[in-house]
DNA sequence: ATTTTTACTGTGTGCGAGCACAGTTATTTT
DNA sequence: AAAATAACTGTGCTCGCACACAGTAAAAAT
């Protein structure tokens, strides 16, 4: 009658050997005969044992450190969330007595040295996990790769590097975060002459990033057929030049109806552009303070949101289920393309904090 | 250096006695000495104490028995996505060896004697938790007092109860949903004679949602001067009436700019909407296949989500949070006003099974 | 033939909390 | 004053797994 949980000792006792030869054969501690290994594994073959990950973690009081190599949350909002995500995943393990010890190592965004150093400083450090927002992909490549060597695993949020063996990569599709991106723009207008993509400060390490969402926003006003003319404009703040006026001249002389930025700087530009022209569409990217102010006065009209709080928590979680559970999950997390109006705002702000993600 | 955990035995040992009294005291147990207890409590108060919730589990290996007080999800998609959700939590539990039963009793949506006799069954068997999506508000009233006085733990979703003492509420402000669902039908076009919301199958239970939904759905046209008049209508399907031509009917002497389903039953009028004049708006309630066919063609134009799985799923695993680990949460969980367009609605389709939320 | 090495196997303890039960006082009853 | 009861306190076992260590048997070396 009671769906009693098979343990190791049960197994033992159907195989005829004792609980410690269970548990070699189990963790392939070799040190056992062959005849032993076939009775346990023919009795685990057909008794479905699935071990008690809560009874595995009591004797484990093990601190494992996790690295975090991600862009400075002081001096960029989005990562401050992202961190912050960080923050309650260690705080719900600590609430289990499964304790993680995060060591920061924070990067200059703009900086490709600023983040090899920093993964230096890991590899030096070695620790149990890392979770790794990896912006430059050759700076990347080696570090992940001495990581390989000295099995320490690792998990990606933001960007994905499809050559490394990454237990998990959390993140959102770029293609098409792009399409939609172009949907909402043509929400209020339909046909228009030409529709705008606009990246700002972003030189080459995002290179990747980029060309996914625009190529998600060519590729729906093509299929749709809406307007004859995406343009992709990158501007930047370069010293000794006045970025409002630049970016003033750019929308002035190309009328767009519609401008999609690309980054989570939307609010750098959304005033300038509807005060050339109110009707000209905007939608941006992320849910920081700034944006946000915007999209309740209307200067943006909608927000795609990552939600990098709850993609870095997954991290946190899946690393360290990886190490206290021993347990692996899917590698993919996409996460939902979450849109953004001054009337859903604020429902999306109570969401962030209250949940914790454990994968499956 | 290091953090170590304080445990009931060192607890024990600073105060002076032995573990038994320190459990005594912390369970309120009884039988300790005055002396004893302000001792213990001494220790306690400066000790900022916290029970190990993974060893507290590991003894217990009881079965906890939840009554699930649910619409029959056979009867109605959004509703098994809710049933999903909670499987999704069992899932989970189970994986961590947390066991739990899930005991149905499902009730017909339209059928408030059926919740009735719903929910004396389960005050029969008497479960350890419950989950119920208290539909019938004078019904439940009673019912729940018979729980409380039983002192078994209940949890709301979809609905919520103010007036009993359940252990959590989750899901969405209704009010700011209907808001969501004016603004998303503004979209397209701006000022406009007319506006409806249409209730569609829904009598007298759902009162309160739709109340909520309309106020929100009015008070956005009546602050943005958008529109002079905002029609509610209510149509059924009544046995020897056309219901297409019903709404047709409706549809085509008011000529909205646009029409918000307040339930999930926008897929049997939407392609009605749509035929009769393609540029009305339509907006509509939750993410099931019927609908989400209609949005990838266009008939719906947006999708308001509500996301029942996650929402159930949380509430199992607040209740057995409850349960294993006599934790408790905050008692609201509102949850974010979910977009769906046809170009994110695929992301929320990968989302749903993904993750495992343990409130905090 | 005895020792050493290798190959294997079983026992035992700890992790932290919960609870049953035995054990120890203090208080009341006879 | 002895016995009975009540009031309190401490010990010890359990949960399931992991790992250390002790122990045994067979093979290899001396």
């Amino acid at each position: 009658m009671k769906p009693k949980n098979i343990r190791i000792k049960d197994i033992a006792q159907l195989a005829g050997v004792s609980q410690g030869t269970v548990d070699r054969v189990l963790h392939k501690r070799g040190n056992v005969s062959k005849l032993a290994t076939e009775k346990v594994n023919r009795v685990l073959a057909k008794s479905n044992y699935k071990p008690n990950l809560i009874a595995r973690t009591l004797g484990n009081s093990k601190i494992y450190t996790l690295a975090v190599l991600l862009p400075d949350p002081q001096m960029d909002p989005f990562w401050k969330q992202s961190y912050d995500g960080m923050l309650s995943a260690q705080h719900q393990l600590t609430q289990l007595s499964l304790k993680i010890e995060l060591e920061n190592h924070f990067f200059d965004l703009n900086s490709k040295e600023s983040f090899q150093k920093a993964a230096l400083e890991i590899i030096r450090t070695k620790p149990d996990g890392v979770l790794v927002a990896p912006l430059f992909f050759n700076t990347a490549i080696s570090f992940l790769k001495d990581l390989q060597q000295a099995a320490v695993p690792f998990v990606f949020v933001n960007t994905n590097i499809a050559e490394s063996q990454s237990i998990a990569f959390i993140g959102q599709d770029l293609y098409k975060s792009g399409r939609l991106g172009a949907q909402l723009l043509f929400q209020k207008i339909q046909m228009a002459n030409c529709y705008v993509i606009l990246h700002i400060d972003e030189s080459l390490q995002n290179a990747f990033h980029l060309k996914e969402k625009e190529r998600g926003f060519t590729d729906y006003l093509t299929e749709t057929g809406l307007s004859n003319q995406s343009i992709s404009i990158t501007i930047d703040h370069q010293p000794g030049k006045n970025f409002e006026k630049a970016v003033a001249e750019i929308i002035g002389s190309n009328q767009p109806a519609g401008v999609l930025i690309s980054t989570s700087k939307a609010y750098q530009v959304a005033p300038i552009i509807k005060s050339i022209n109110p009707a000209i569409q905007v939608v941006g990217y992320d849910l920081i303070e700034a944006n946000l102010n915007l999209l309740q006065t209307g200067k943006i009209d909608f927000i795609i949101n990552q939600n990098p709080f709850r993609q870095s928590r997954l991290g946190i979680q899946i690393l360290a289920n990886h190490l206290f559970f021993k347990r692996s999950f899917q590698s993919q997390y996409l996460f939902p393309l979450e849109v953004i109006t001054s009337e859903n705002a604020a429902s999306y702000l109570l969401h962030t904090g209250y949940s914790a993600d454990l994968p499956e």
